[in-house]
DNA sequence: GCTTGACCTGGAGCGCGCGCCAGGTGCTAT
DNA sequence: ATAGCACCTGGCGCGCGCTCCAGGTCAAGC
């Protein structure tokens, strides 16, 4: 599969494809004799797995960390776990946060709306 | 009450405070003769606001807007209510997108777990 | 008077996560 | 043969949100 076709299929650049790859957040893709990447269906699961991870705020650093591990073999399996359980309950932290915020945003626009009420009436014509 | 102050009660860095203000995020503090800051309970209050906004991902240049719009007054009631609705439902997608994301990870967990003692099973010395 | 220390300003620097671009290579079609 | 196109590499640039630094001012204490 060439670099184009995993652009639409996981919704990504080939800037970003080949970024990734640098920076060890997918194994090295095969390539042709020419050079020109071969991606296979693992390497497609690998691009959507990360771009998930990504998606929710994990950090690229982590994911490169998990990736190295895991090429590393079933040596490194309780290390991942660690790993993933640190990055999970950093994003229950962090939706904890979010969840609080959202409340205060939900209890603003109540009021808001409100106000927004009272303004209209005492500053617009009846119809 | 000065910025170091201001540092502690809302855990903050004076750089920070001082960036804030610069790019509009807190109202101007008043300052005495001598140019030092001098913060009321009020810049308090929209520290507060700001950085529990920030902590759950808010851009910067979407509370520099509330802000401005907040110091037009009451004229611009609705316009802050569509601003901060926005804001809501962007947060509420990115939580969405997160939830899912952290079940992933947690069935992830669990079948590491499962891995995790089956390869102890194998590779450790009875005790 | 002098030191000390907290604060000031303007501007440069940094880590992150890409995005962009120039210059080059190789397949394909005409 | 040549044109066109997709892809390659290496490296610079950028937007964000701070963070750090140099050089200066001011008030208080000794």
């Amino acid at each position: 599969m060439t670099i184009a076709q995993v652009c639409k299929r996981c919704n990504v650049t080939a800037d970003t494809l080949r970024y990734y790859e640098r920076v060890g957040l997918i194994p090295a893709v095969r390539r042709a004799p020419s050079g020109i990447r071969d991606y296979t269906e693992v390497d497609v699961n690998w691009v959507d797995f990360i771009r998930c991870m990504r998606a929710a705020g994990l950090q690229v650093r982590a994911l490169a960390r998990y990736v190295a591990l895991f090429r590393k073999g079933d040596a490194t399996l309780s290390e991942r776990k660690d790993l993933l359980v640190r990055q999970r309950d950093l994003l229950a932290v962090r939706m904890e946060a979010q969840r609080a915020v959202l409340e205060k945003l939900n209890a603003k626009i109540a009021t808001y709306e409100e106000r927004c009420a009272v303004w209209e009436r005492t500053h617009l014509r009846k119809p």
